[in-house]
DNA sequence: GGTATATACCTTGGAGTGATAGGTATATGG
DNA sequence: CCATATACCTATCACTCCAAGGTATATACC
């Protein structure tokens, strides 16, 4: 599992969630709402995605939580760590590269292009 | 099942494969080496995934096969159908949708910017 | 002549991901 | 007081891709 040019399975909700926690804290409930807004309606991830990857990834060691209460309501805020932003990075760049690609093809452009 | 905000599991190899053959028919493993060669090693999906999907293609009625004879070989060359080109440009555009979403939750931009 | 590699087609089985659909509870607005 | 928004959660299903294998012919090498 994973040379590089295998696996792209999407992983889009992993890479978002984590990029939007990298500028911030933030619990479940507003990344649902996040990625929504901020993709213009063009993604939306319903909380049966969200919320088992917000605790896959704290398992996994990629985000820690802390339980905070705000107008008496309950938050789990979660925050990157060191492991995660590494992961971060390397999913965006894993993307990066795919997108890259598809948009090469899509364009009609050849492969062996002189430099 | 697809209201345009949602199911996007990635469908890039149905993508990659009507997009090739819009610009010429092409034959199954010809495409499992265009897409390696032409993304420089970023996409590189085996006959496994190609050929099922070729078939179910087929079969919806997005191309269409004829069988061609080269050096004493057998080939099954597709073409693209009308209907195949509708649903490339379909799956095209909300690719692209997609992308350029994802560039800009990566990239940090806010939702609301000024037109 | 024999063996390996490249060409060219194919299918089966499994793994992983995300989408749907639920289920609980508290605050707010009418 | 009832509906909606907030906020958390899980279970199940479907789908897509991936790995692995299986057949057969042509070509290159020794």
């Amino acid at each position: 599992m994973g040379d590089g040019a295998s696996s792209f399975t999407s992983g889009i909700p992993e890479l978002l969630v984590l990029r939007l926690i990298q500028e911030r804290e933030m619990y479940g409930y507003e990344l649902v709402q996040a990625i929504r807004d901020r993709s213009d309606d063009a993604i939306a991830f319903g909380e049966g995605v969200i919320y088992p990857l917000l605790h896959a990834l704290e398992q996994g060691g990629a985000l820690s939580s802390r339980r905070k209460s705000v107008n008496g309501r309950s938050r789990v805020y979660y925050v990157l760590t060191a492991a995660g932003a590494r992961r971060l990075a390397d999913l965006a760049s894993t993307w990066t590269r795919l997108a890259d690609a598809v948009r090469t093809i899509l364009s009609g452009e050849d492969h062996a292009l002189a430099l």
